[in-house]
DNA sequence: GTGGGTATTGAACGATCGTCCAGTCACTCG
DNA sequence: CGAGTGACTGGACGATCGTTCAATACCCAC
């Protein structure tokens, strides 16, 4: 048993409990993670959820986190590309079938409202939307470099709102025409002269 | 004690625990609303609250009907005034005071989330929206009675996308500017020639 | 091997959950 | 007056919650 050759390349057990969270998280929300869902959902004992976080506010906190950072990657593009390419790519993005799926958009709902909830969670998801919007403004300077700082802000302020509207609206029912003419609108107020 | 003069013209006991329901939900999500907590906060005793809804179920339901119902007026304004005035008082709205505040934002997310979560709750939310969008195409018809029903439909959906953004955006961080802008966006839309 | 730290388990705790129910109060009708 | 009905109360139930904890498995330095 000591040197067992069909082992299977078990991810690591925290990945494997966060993945847990977020699954649960998008399908149910927070008051469908519970400590017993979670290790089940993960495979794991309920004691090791607690070994590795304190209690639950740790553990959710822990999730927010992980979503952060695999959400930072929505506005580094390719940079291969040239900014005009890079920017209308990004935009385009947040339309692809990898984030327009139902798991991803109810997670992004799920994570507002779990923001508005309980404060302990409002600043991570705000300085999460600073982050992508600091990316978002980066991304028009590149591309329309004879704009000011300020204009560029104002600018990914404006296709953020768009964009969360186009998430919720695709979340209520998905309406592909409606969500391509949004996505022109963004580049229209990106791109403006 | 038969005829006491004193009498608080105490609200209907149903409408005070739908009206608690409401208020926890939008505070603290789904998972703040439990039979107990309703009944503190109506002031009532927990077995009245399962007295008059069978179960949690039915509770949240019957609060869902209840705000859908106080939202219906969101599109059915002043008679007085003419159809393009109309159609932009309607737009302007939502960004009155009156419903830019954070409980009824923070409430309207959280029924989305709600809505995401449990399949018996998504109808509700889905038809609720309908209505709303069926009732601004039919200003949009109004003041532009030229267009087709079809594009006064799709434009009715391009401004609810925007709107829904607006909405979530000024909970994520209200940005009066921003705001405007996008209330603009939604007159140039309806009002395209 | 042996010891010691880390990872992991499942049982147990009190608190809170949704639901149920016996009983009280107020009022109406015969 | 007493019987009946609908509104209302709070205690009790089993289930599930978050948290704690003693015990076990694993692994590497000695």
């Amino acid at each position: 048993m000591a040197s067992s050759a069909a082992e299977v390349p078990e991810k690591d057990r925290q990945a494997r409990i966060l993945d847990a969270v977020v699954r649960l998280l998008g399908t149910g929300g927070i008051s469908a993670v519970s400590m017993r869902a979670v290790a089940r959902e993960a495979g794991v004992s309920l004691g090791l959820v607690n070994y590795h976080y304190a209690d639950k506010t740790s553990l959710v906190r822990a999730a927010l986190h992980w979503i952060e950072q695999q959400d930072i990657a929505l506005v580094e593009p390719d940079p291969s590309l040239e900014p005009e390419a890079r920017l209308r790519t990004a935009l385009g993005r947040v339309a692809e079938p990898e984030f327009l799926t139902t798991e991803y958009l109810s997670l992004r709902l799920q994570l507002w409202a779990l923001a508005r909830a309980h404060v302990e969670f409002e600043q991570i998801n705000t300085e999460a939307q600073k982050r992508y919007r600091a990316g978002l403004s980066r991304l028009v300077r590149a591309a329309r470099p004879d704009l000011s700082k300020r204009e560029c802000d104002k600018r990914a302020a404006d296709i953020d709102v768009v964009q969360n509207g186009l998430w919720l609206t695709a979340l209520l029912g998905l309406d592909r025409a409606a969500i391509r003419r949004s996505i022109a609108r963004c580049e229209e107020i990106a791109l403006a002269p």
